[in-house]
DNA sequence: AACTGGTATGTTATCTTATTACATAAGTTG
DNA sequence: CAACTTATGTAATAAGATAACATACCAGTT
């Protein structure tokens, strides 16, 4: 779990092309995308999805039902993430913030609640976008 | 948008769909169980949802693909608001952060991104079915 | 080599969630 | 009433995800 994942065929053709692609992609874009490699059914896509989000190379993105590539280059622990999503152009940016995830676990604690799992996802326009 | 709305015949037993719920409804369980009703097509769910979600006085829970009737008496203008989801028992718990929402509001001024829309949903397991 | 268990793949069909397109009805304003 | 906006009804389709079943591949063991 610590040291790098040896990826299979399949696992690695899913992460380059989440690696190469500038905003997020959905399962059957993905799909589309990788075609020319023996693509041929969704569950392909989702099987490798399913290892590289456990990995942590991978997250999904649920306000949009598509996934993209860690940002942080050693993919390794990372605490609470959140995500701000440009609804303009798409990009997306990746940040920890400790802050959030104490306030998230007093609350858990406070009310013996077991998280699993957070989602924090900013949807709006980027700088980019804003001064275009 | 701060009055109380009239809500349409749809509208009305979409809403009073989910406030009886024990728990979050998908669009499509909505429709099975205004069958009798006279509902017959996704659309007139979603487009009451849509409603809804405008006037506050629903959520949708991105992570669930699903909707909950808001937990606040007067549904009026609230911050940031966080579910915590039971995967066991599936009921939700919605509070808001004031911490969490200066937090985001801190990350978007630095990066000059402007928000429309904040999702903070931490899955996990209640008190309840844990001490089950 | 043959046996075995675990993991990865390929393929088809099906299920769930959400939207497009188009027609109709009902309310509102001048 | 005419013009306009909002709400509805219905069918078809798109988009996202999973179930079921058959094969293949890769240790480790006999
Ligand atoms: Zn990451
Ligand atoms: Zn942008
Ligand atoms: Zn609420
Ligand atoms: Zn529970």
């Amino acid at each position: 779990m610590t040291a790098r994942h040896e990826l299979t065929r399949n696992q690695a053709l899913v992460f380059d092309a989440l690696a190469k692609a500038e905003s997020p992609l959905s399962a059957y874009t993905i799909l589309d995308r990788l075609r020319d490699d023996g693509f041929r059914a969704p569950l392909q896509v989702y099987r490798a999805l399913e290892k590289l989000l456990d990995y942590g190379m991978v997250h999904r993105l649920e306000s949009l039902n598509a996934f993209v590539a860690c940002a942080h280059p050693h993919c390794g622990e990372h605490g609470l993430i959140a995500f701000a999503i440009c609804e303009k152009c798409g990009q997306v940016s990746e940040f920890s913030d400790t802050v959030i995830e104490q306030q998230v676990s007093d609350w858990t604690g406070r009310n013996g609640f077991k998280p699993s799992k957070t989602t924090v996802e900013i949807r709006g326009t980027c700088a980019n976008c804003l001064n275009g």
